[in-house]
DNA sequence: AGTGCCTGTTAAATAGTGTTAAGGGTGATG
DNA sequence: CATCACCCTTAACACTATTTAACAGGCACT
């Protein structure tokens, strides 16, 4: 992880079936790093299911052992192109919409009757977090991975916290609830 | 690789293949939060109709293992050579747009309505920087790098300066904003 | 009901930012 | 070579965001 940091490194590959740390809690630290990080999965072994899971949920692409090199590069072309044009992805919403309330990620903006309120990032960031999931609970230690990068015992209650702040925010309209599930996480539920 | 700015990892490699986190939820996730990251999933092995169902779905591409590590990295130097290529763009664009406002980083002027305004040369470049990276945020000690060559302390109270100085710059135009994100740094946003 | 761990909340402490203005260097100009 | 104009740095102070501590209460389990 450190070299991300101290070296110039624009392309991270990662393999998944390392030892110690998988590659999906190592990408959340990466992300939480630096924000426009491509990634690029790479699967040790066939996954029929779990690709055309990985589809349905969303995401973008995956490639699976064995590859050609010549198709890889033909995909990072594709991505590299890519780049510069998705801004309309399911998941990185502009906009989320919350009863009466807007919610714009992007400019750190909620608002209701076209009243503003100015989010700070971190609940900006977890509140993002818990719109994508809206009504399903968001997992604690991934939510501290993604906002915080890191899920220690006091990020955790740092977490805590911003939970308080975010109810605060929707304290006048009972009907949206931000649920704890215990052990769990939470979620934001709407009636 | 002169492109990018420093420790900014341009693009990650994963592998989804892992036992228990399902990986694809994750790429949910990450893909989400933050960004129009492209990711590529890597499968275990060659699946035509996966193949095609990917691209029916609308992802970019995947691909299958066993590479060699000597091809691959001759892949990867390809991309970043392309991605040095859209820097370069980036960097020696001749003009930007900034609602009104017409950015002329060679000339190190500012104008709108016509009315031509003189930048110094660390306004100059902090602009140029967030420009380049609009809508997305610039690490704090990555500008202190790219402007001051150096980030220290002081040289980071310094850019505050500048960035209050950009700002009022703009304070006539309320769409148009530069953001803190709290110990990350700063993101030009125009709506 | 008792225990241990998890959560809710508030407030204090720390760390990071916004802004203004004074000071220092440098090069142009008379 | 004195002076001015300009740019940049540094200091200072107010303010904001985030973390840490503290305590109160809740949940799951026996």
């Amino acid at each position: 992880m450190k070299g991300f940091i101290e070296n110039e490194i624009d392309l991270c590959l990662l393999d998944v079936m390392m030892p110690k740390k998988d590659g999906f809690s190592l990408a959340k630290e990466i992300r939480g790093l630096r924000s426009t990080v491509p990634i690029l999965f790479v699967s040790a072994k066939s996954m029929e299911d779990d690709i055309k899971q990985g589809f349905r949920s969303g995401a973008d692409d995956y490639i699976t052992k064995p590859f050609s090199m010549e198709v890889l590069l033909m995909k990072i072309e594709a991505i590299m192109r890519r780049v510069d044009q998705v801004q309309d992805d399911l998941l990185s919403k502009k906009e989320f919409k919350i009863n009466d309330y807007l919610f714009f990620p992007e400019k750190r903006i909620i608002e209701k009757n076209g009243e503003k309120q100015k989010l700070t990032s971190k609940e900006n960031e977890l509140l993002r977090l818990l719109c994508m999931y809206m009504g399903t609970v968001v997992d604690r230690n991934d939510a501290l991975n993604m906002v915080w990068g890191d899920d220690n015992y006091f990020n955790s209650r740092s977490m805590d916290v911003y939970i308080t702040k975010l109810r605060k925010i929707f304290k006048d309209d009972e009907s949206i609830q931000i649920i704890n599930s215990h052990g769990k996480g939470f979620k934001l539920l709407v009636d």
